[in-house]
DNA sequence: CGCCAGGACGCCC
DNA sequence: GGGCGTCATGGC
């Protein structure tokens, strides 16, 4: 990792990033661009953590009032700066198809968001569209200060929550908080446990189906050999994969995921 | 206005 | 176990 200190931001050289690509690709709900002339700035949090960061030239990035044990021990973990995307960028242009989406948006990172948010915030997705589930969630987050934990919300009904206006996902939400409070549900043992079980236990949740319980795992967990699979990489799969996902790209599907996601969708409009 | 949104549930067969 | 209508709300 290539960073320095500098009065109280962090300074950070890394390719293998883009704000854009990274913060507004559907995996997380909470980034909001306050700035996009000679360069690009984003504000957001990370459950109760918040960040200003910007993207002064590409591959040219400074965190704003961040201290080197947060960037460290917080930011660089959360942005996956631990992990080579060169190296898995390689590995995944065997592929034809992967390595095209890697060309498209090779700045992606997958994001290490917190299990919890994550489980709030993809069960709000559901048959949703972004901008109408950032809005539900900054109505939460408005609410209660900050990103609620189930305990803050312990006891919430769905009328409760009526002024989420999240519709039908309300009683879910609701379903949630109860899992995590009585114990039903344990989201640090589902972290580490055997992948099948664990989509089994999250589904154990009322409006957590396939692809939640999936995006949970992926980007709450880390699990990146989750895979979402929506319509638009139902389309992908048809379209390049007819004889199915390569199978060297298994433990890192998730990942590569991300990039056919975000290629599928733009190459189509 | 109608169609759609990073789906899941309940009911049907 | 697969197919289908339904579920709130609002973006476009």
């Amino acid at each position: 990792m290539d960073y320095y200190v500098k009065n109280n931001d962090i300074i950070l050289s890394e390719k293998d990033f883009n704000l854009d690509e990274t913060l507004d690709c559907g995996q997380a709900f909470r980034w909001k661009k306050i700035q996009s002339d000679y360069n690009c700035t984003y504000e957001g949090s990370f459950f109760n953590d918040n960040l200003r960061i910007s993207e002064i030239s590409k591959g040219q990035f400074i965190f704003h009032n961040v201290s080197e044990d947060e960037f460290l021990g917080k930011w660089a973990d959360y942005f996956d700066f631990y992990t080579d995307y060169s190296q898995l960028k390689a590995e995944f242009s065997e592929d034809e198809t992967l390595s095209k989406a890697c060309e498209f948006a090779g700045g992606i990172r997958l994001l290490k968001q917190n299990s919890w948010e994550c489980l709030i915030s993809f069960i709000i997705s559901q048959n949703n569209n972004i901008p109408r589930i950032k809005g539900i969630i900054d109505r939460l987050c408005d609410n209660y200060g900050a990103f609620p934990t189930a305990e803050q919300m312990r006891g919430v009904t769905a009328d409760d929550l009526a002024f989420l206006r999240s519709g039908f996902r309300g009683k879910y939400l609701s379903d949630a908080v109860e899992c995590i409070n009585t114990g039903k549900i344990n989201l640090s043992d589902i972290a580490v446990a055997p992948i099948e079980q664990a989509r089994e236990e999250l589904k154990k949740i009322k409006g957590v189906g396939p692809k939640v319980a999936e995006c949970v795992l992926l980007f709450g967990m880390h699990r990146t050999e989750a895979f979402p699979v929506d319509v638009w990489i139902k389309r992908v799969l048809a379209e390049y994969y007819p004889n199915g996902f390569p199978e060297f790209a298994k433990d890192n599907a998730g990942i590569a995921q991300q990039y056919l996601f975000h290629y599928i969708r733009n190459i189509t409009e």
